[in-house]
DNA sequence: CATGAATGAGTTTTCATTCAT
DNA sequence: TATGAATGAAAACTCATTCAT
């Protein structure tokens, strides 16, 4: 129901494999439960036998797709950071005019929550103490393509001249929230509702 | 070091005593390092001895201040959403100009956040899955309050006429990316970054 | 490399089949990759996936051919105890002087131990609690022959008189012991080694 | 009933301590325990619930006092190779002959697997592969100390003129070999079987 | 009051054995 | 016949909670 199509394309430097990690069924129903339970409960609250039970295998079945409990939480965020990354930024238009880059980008962040909101809650709602060093590298690379966007905008004058790192995790982090509201009951993200955030975002930063 | 001095004032609905917690010097420490050790491993990452070593006291002197680690990370998190609230909310000019309004709030935040760091990772980085009712009320107490701060504003055509969940989970998801761009070495947050991001989020939402 | 040829010679009451195990090339893989694991960790400390692997068997493959790891361990057993009893005692001369056929012994078991070494390990460096009955009366059938050589020389006055399992057991601890010293680094088997001790061994029960 | 009484000498080089093993009554029935299990199954043989329940300790107990099953097992060798080395060279008068020398060792040994058995048996029953840098080096600094005796009297004409090694390692060898004897029911270990076997060592040796 | 040693239920992980292919 | 993926029972180990002191 809610696993990475793979639909890699070549926007940011990719490895192109998935390193090591078995497509079988199994495996993929393993990182379906954990996703889904991660999402709801987090990693330390969520015990290994409810993720079995949960993906409708053993318990000992996940240790023969996963080294350890920690890997494979890696693994997991792996999987759903580069599909978040490939969703954002493959094939962004490297001379398109800003603001429609801005729109795109926003655009394709609210289609990745609506199309996989636990994905989107894993990788977001969560302080991720456990990621390896590649994981961390893998999510400062999406911060740091989109930094470059944000700097070529300010040298055109389309952005404000402030750290580019200010204006990415202030919009992520709105977007975030624009996501808990919804969780709260406060707001329903309607096309409409991601349309206007994301003209709120553009007077923002711009 | 960062704990709440309960300098209640009565901007929004309090509940005038702290609801049966001793305010014993050992259970204060108990709350400390709590906050300490949730801010940095999550409530589920953190085991009640390592809490017990922190605050130098026995394991079972916790049990003697708090039902369980639920009810103590219940307390825990009354205290600072309320001291949060207070911090925020207190005295708020009810006819002082949104503007200035709201560049109170956003200095408050940012103060809350400087001088409590701990508290407002504790409060904003992770998911509370374990909040009774009471804190979920508090919780949405302070959004309701934002939200007839914003409503008002909205009628006197200030503010843009969206849901005001939308705007105001948006400015404060805004400020958490904020914190964790800081987090992430992508920022400082000087004064300087401070009166920027307010005039950044101040655009979004007018 | 290391499995027993069953060069079967009538010394010791034997069984003359190898009792329902089948002499295919995959049982005896299973059985020299049980010898070797057995030897470096011991029988508890290998785990059958292990000698599965070893053996380049699948782990199903395993108990097509022993009912279980018990009855494997026995079966390996029975196999090189076997083996050893064969070799020491084949064909052992009833009427030379005791002098020649101590040293024939001593020298038959360093031949089986520097040409089996895992084998000899196997069955001296460990407490086999696994046993069935088979594999002790087998153990001890090996004692009991040398016990009649023993008592026949001292009847003859060569030998000390004192109980023959004293004798047996020391001489038998003390080829362990030299095997061990070897292990230990403090030592090498050599020729020369061999005959020395043995030398050593024929004064100590004379 | 079988523990470790410390009656520290100094022949030997020692660590005056017993290095951060809590003498806790717990701790002291979690090892005893621990000894009768692995001296019966051997380590891997041996469920740490199993030395619980034989403790009369809860199965968390075990490990507020050890580690790990691995450090258990290392403590417990290095108490009991520590007392074994201490029962059996504390002392040794260093210009007494040779002869009685080797009569004090070779009763001490005896003396300490009459007092001792599991812990006997534990020591020299069992291949340990767990062992640590200090527990080889333990055990290393024993068989060194006999060396040294062995050469001294290798220059005085009295053992044989073969490496050290190997009188220690067989005359060992033939020790254990001799409790493994009254294991299988072969012998009875009297004074006078001491007495026996001492003088076959000694004419083995010389 | 305060403790921290003790615990057993629960955690992560392993492994002898099975069975669908 | 051979497999090796799958498993659940049991292993090692952790931790929220209790209770004797």
């Amino acid at each position: 129901m809610d696993s990475p199509q793979s639909k890699h394309t070549a926007a940011v430097s990719g490895n192109g494999d998935d390193s090591g990690v078995s497509d079988s069924p199994k495996a993929q129903a393993i990182l379906d439960a954990s996703l889904a339970l991660f999402a709801e409960k987090g990693y330390d609250g969520t015990a290994v036998p409810l993720i079995a039970e949960k993906a409708g295998v053993g318990a000992g079945t996940i240790y023969r797709y996963f080294e350890s409990k920690e890997v494979l939480v890696n693994i997991l965020y792996r999987r759903w950071r580069t599909v978040f990354r490939d969703a954002l930024l493959a094939d962004v238009p490297a001379d398109a005019p800003p603001r429609e880059v801005f729109t795109m980008l926003w655009n394709r962040m609210a289609d990745f929550q609506r199309e996989h909101p636990q994905a989107y809650a894993f990788l977001e709602f969560y302080n991720h103490t456990y990621l390896n060093e590649e994981n961390i590298a893998l999510t400062e690379s999406i911060v740091d393509f989109l930094a470059g966007f944000l700097r070529r905008g300010q040298d055109h004058g389309v952005f404000r001249k402030v750290p580019p790192g200010m204006l990415i995790f202030m919009v992520l982090g709105a977007f975030v929230g624009l996501v808990r509201a919804e969780s709260a009951g406060r707001l329903e993200l309607t096309a409409e509702a991601i349309r206007e955030s994301e003209e709120i975002c553009w007077r923002a930063i711009t």
